[in-house]
Order: C-alpha cells, then sequence, then structure tokens
DNA sequence: AATGAATGAGAGTTCATTCAT
DNA sequence: TATGAATGAACTCTCATTCAT
C-alpha cells in the first residue's frame, strides 16, 4: 500500500492542531492554565498524550501559540482602513465589533485575561505579546486621533482598560451580567 | 522564666499569622498562587513548614483568608455616609481615593484580580466573595444615583468595569503606565 | 518503467542497510546508545522510521548487528598465518595495526569500549559477543608465545588491557592525547 | 513534644545521604546510569522518591557527587610523600594498592569506568572531572621520573591505560579474570 | 509551640515501536 | 517498499500535606 501523500498528512496535521487547540483552548479557559493538565487536554482531544507532544512541543508552546494566533486572528478583523477621519459610526462599529466578539470568542478572551494577571504564565507569552499589544494600543489610539478625540493617548488607555474590565466581569458571571446595556452605556459616554 | 501569659501568647499569634498572611499576600502577587509553594511562603515568613499549618489548615485556605480579610478592610475605607446627595467633589474624592489605593495596595489588587480570572481559583474564594462583591456593586450604583447619574445602574458597572480594567493595565507594567493622566481623563469623563 | 529487478532490489536494500548501519554508529558512538533515538538514526540516515524497522527489527538488535560485524571485520584483519614463530618485526607490525586502527575505526572502537562498560548495554550484544572475546584473546596467546613471551597467557592479559586502556583514554580526548609517544613507548617495553 | 535538635537531624541527613548514594552506586554500576531509575534507587535505599530529591537535586546531581567524592576518596588514599626518590619497594606498592582497590572498591570503578566512555554521560561529571584526572596524571607522572623511569610522562600514560583496561577487562568478568597473575605480570614488566 | 524529614499522588515529557495508508 | 501519525509505558521531578520528635 502506498504511503500517505503530503498532502494528506498535511490535512491531518492541520485538522489535529486545531483540535488539540480547541480542546487546550477550552480547559485553559474553563478551569486556568495550571489546572489543566496535559492528560485532559489529550483526552479532550481523543488523542494520547504522546501524540500531543508530536505537534506541540511543550504546554507552554501550546499557551503560547494559542494566545498569539487568537491576537492576530483579532488584529486582522481590528485593521480599520487608515483613512482621513472617523466617523461616529466608525466608533459604534468598532464598539459594537468588540463586545460582540467579547461572546462569539468567549473562551478566548478569558484565557487572554487571565494569562494578564497571572505573572507567572504571562511570562510564558510575554516575550512576543509585549509587542503585539503595544500595537493594538497605538491603533487605538490613532483611531481615536482620527475620530476627533482631544486626548487621545489617554482616551486610548481608558477605553483599552473599559473593555479589559468589562470583559472580566463579563466572565465571571456570564449570565448575570448586563451586556447589552452596559455597551449601550458605553456608546453614550464615548460617541458625542 | 515564668511562662508566657495568655495575652503574650494571643500577641504573638497574631504577630505571626500577619506575618505569614503578608509572606504569602507578596509572593502570590509577585509569582501567582500555583506558583508559589508553601515552603517558599514559610521560608519568607521566617518559620518551618509545619508551623504555617499551625495557623492556615491549608494553601486554599491561607489565599481564602487573605482576600476576604482585603476586601472587608476595603469595604471599610470605601464607606460613604448615606446623606442626600453625593456632589461634584464626593465623586472626584471617590475617584482619587480608588486610584491612591491602586498604588498603596498594589499587591493585595494585583493578587485580587489574578484570582477574579482564573476559574480554578477563583473557586477557593467564591462561596465567601460573590456576596461581598454583590454589595460593593449595589453601594457604588446608590452612590451614583445620588450623585444624579441618569443609568446609575449600568455606571456602576461601567465604572466597576473601568476601575477592574485600569488595575489590570497598570499592574501588568507599573513602570510604564500614565496612572497620573488616565486618572484625570477618568474625572474629566465621569465628572460633569 | 520495468520493475527493478531482483538484484537491483538486493543491491539497494544492502545499499540502505549500510547506510542506516553508519548513521547508528556514528550517533552511538557520539551520543550514547541511550542518547540516541531511533528517530535520529532515520533522519541521518535519511529515511523514515517506519523503514527502518523493516531492515532491524529493534534498537537493540542494530546495536547487536553493528558491534558483531565490526568485530569480525576486525578478525578479519588480525588473522596472521600460524607459522612456525613470530619476529621481532611481526610484533611491532601488530602494535602499529592496533594503533591504526584506533584511528581509522575511531568511531566503532569508542561505541565498543562504551559498550563493555555498560551493563546494561552489555548484555544485548553478550551472547554472541563472550565467544568471540575468547577467540581473540586465544589468538593473540598464541601469537605471544610464538614470539617467545615466557608467560603469553599473561602477556595476553596484559597487552589486551593496555590496547583497552589506551582506546579508553585517547577517545576522551583524541586532541590531546599523546598516541604517537604512548605508541613507541609500548613497544620499547615489549618488544625486547 | 520538643522538635528534633539540630544535632539529630543533621545525623539523620548524613547517614540518610550515605544510604541514598549507596544504593545509586550499586544499581548504576550494576545497570548503568540510564537504566537506573530513581524510584529503583529510592526503594533500594527503602525511602520515597520525593525524599530522594530532598536531599540530591536531581539525577544527575547524584551521578556528579558519587563520582567526584569517590575520586577524592582515592586522591586521599593516593598521596604519596614528596620523599627525594621513589624505591622498587614503592613502585610495588603503589601497583598493590591499585588492584587492591579495583576489588575492593569495585562497584564504584565500574561506575567510573562507564562515566568515562559514555559521551552524554561525561558530560554530566566533565566539568569537575577534568580538573581531577589531570591531577592524577601528573602526580603519577612525577612519582615514576623519581622512581627512574627514562620517559615518565609516556610511562604515566601507559601505566595509567593499563590500569584502565585491566578495569575494564576485570570488570566485564570479575570471576574469570586471573586478577592475580596479571598483577605480577605488570609488576615484572614496570619494576625491574 | 515548633521543626523539617518524610510521603505519595500526579505533573510534564520522551521514545521505541506499531500500523493505516 | 515506504511514510510518519499514533500509542502508551516509563521516566524525572514537584509539592501540599503529615507526623515523629
Amino acid at each position: 500500500m502506498a504511503p500517505r501523500t503530503k498532502d494528506q498528512n498535511k490535512e491531518i496535521r492541520e485538522t489535529r492542531r486545531k483540535m488539540i487547540m480547541q480542546a487546550a483552548l477550552e480547559l485553559f479557559s474553563k478551569e486556568g492554565y495550571h489546572s489543566t493538565s496535559i492528560n485532559g487536554i489529550a483526552k479532550r482531544a481523543e488523542i494520547s498524550k504522546g501524540l500531543l507532544y508530536n505537534y506541540f512541543e511543550s504546554k507552554e508552546e501550546l499557551l503560547k501559540i494559542i494566545i498569539m494566533e487568537g491576537i492576530m486572528e483579532m488584529e486582522n478583523m481590528m485593521v480599520i482602513p487608515p483613512s482621513e477621519s472617523v466617523s461616529k459610526s466608525d466608533l459604534i462599529y468598532m464598539i459594537d465589533s468588540v463586545f460582540e466578539r467579547l461572546s462569539s470568542q468567549k473562551e478566548f478572551w478569558m484565557l487572554f485575561s487571565s494569562v494578564l494577571v497571572q505573572p507567572d504564565v504571562l511570562e510564558i507569552v510575554s516575550g512576543e505579546l509585549g509587542v503585539v499589544l503595544e500595537g493594538l494600543l497605538k491603533e487605538m489610539e490613532d483611531y481615536l486621533r482620527r475620530s476627533g478625540s482631544p486626548s487621545p493617548r489617554e482616551d486610548a488607555y481608558v477605553l483599552g482598560a473599559l473593555f479589559d474590565g468589562i470583559s472580566l466581569n463579563y466572565f465571571i458571571n456570564p449570565e448575570g451580567y448586563p451586556l447589552e446595556s452596559v455597551k449601550n452605556r458605553v456608546k453614550e459616554i464615548f460617541v458625542r
């Protein structure tokens, strides 16, 4: 029998890779990074422990890749054409899309928030992460400047913090959190 | 030598208890809950591992007590006389005092934020914590209502989230964070 | 395309077999038996792990075959026509050829020495090896007897041990070892 | 009840330390470094796996310490007062004592030889070892010079190699090896 | 009250080997 | 013939907790 073709293998690898990352994301976000065991991830992904190491060289690398790919995905979504000015509706659109992502990518954001506040875990991703976050902040500042904010840098910090804080509170108790009315209030406050 | 009196003993116990809690707080916030070992705490508190268990029955209980006592201490500070109305200067005072505490009790807030976003760790304290947080939120809502906010509940959520988010961002990189100008911007936005 | 003839197939098999053995020898001697992985051998031989098992049924068998074929090759070289007597120049020739082989077949001798002193590894080859070594010793004893040694058995042991010891020391630090002057001293001592 | 005194603890620690080292030496030499598991060592020393790590911080460190302490012990025995000259009987005494140690400290020497020829294992101890071995060689050279050897450096190498080789052969098959008659032949050859 | 030696369950990781293709 | 995805047993090491003293 002929061996698998390279394409077949590539597909298998890509599928498995995603399965593992999905399983890990679910557990990391549900149980926390430290409380999630490689064993648990493997079981949820329905593979053997050993195979996981065929795809990711360590638990740390697995986390790193999940975070980095997640951030990049988000960045791609966030990119706004650097047009002359940013209208009110642009701002509203941005706020809407951030809130939308909060629920549609809940697990990723829970994991991400939790990574940020655990010094030991943050260190794992910090190398790659620092640069990316700087970029995001800059972009938001630029965005706010073009939308006419009098102090875009401070507003970027405030808005960034606000989003982080809302995620945080939302994730602690998703069912009980009035996401919709909070979103509306945010619009009232920041879009004039 | 006369044996120690009961009072002396009680005092020694109380001192040690605080020392252990302080050591644990420092390590929990600096290294993360999971990465902090009982051994490390005992060493920092300059006692033996065994003795630590004489004061706290487990690592989990130690965390729980640190968090609960910290929250209570904060609540005491926050209590505002339920006067008829809240003036602009009252609001400013509140914002100032929150920011002030961010730096003066940095370690506690770092730990607290990190507990909130780690489901496995949150579970340890969740029983007791839920009630307390509800209370805080209610209090802030009440406060904002009396200060004339048109939607005090939403504003309480927004302001609460904002404080959480700012802490979070501040703690990740305390030196680089423009705490002062962010504080001023918050005042501009929320105090009209 | 015509299918490969049987001869061609056989030739390919033989070539591959040697490539695998060469790769394994290099790694075994450079990294040690246990620290060498099947994966590493396969990569160095530029074949797949699976194919390796088509040629050798286990890592142990691979080692066994490398050692046995190496010894046999050496034996062939060593064979001396059982003439009546052995002259001084014969002895010198033997010593020279042993030393020559030390450097020309360094990898094999390194592996061989290391196998001898690792009980767990020795066990893998011991069955087949014992007999062969006995033979070598006998042959050397005979050789020395014919060269006029007063105690050929003991001299065989001494000379054998000396060669082993020199290899060992030489291999630990090939660049720093004064192989040439040691060889000359050995000749002075043993050839009178 | 009072806690143990420092002296009591020190004694306990010293005893256990030796027990663990003895168990490890036996297994390392009998099974080989890689084939010996921490579990096995702990079992033989009749302690728990965890406790072993209370005494030695890793398997590698355990090996390193066994080797270094063994070498030092040997060096102490070897030290010869740097008198003007070395007599025949001094040389004989040295040879005797080397051979004596071969059997009395068999396990250590088996381990030591095996470490020398396993590059991966050698690396573990190489840092500390290199210096020590240089010293030994120098000492033997000096010794031979004072005993009147015409080429002390080469003789030191030859004698060193001879001892190594004899150990090696002896250890492979201790029962069958004619240690006594080999020793006598060595004396005949090297003591004139 | 106080110590730290001791335990043991469970963690992350490696690797020879198998097997579907 | 040839591949490399997949397995699982075994490994080293960690740490909260207990307990004899």
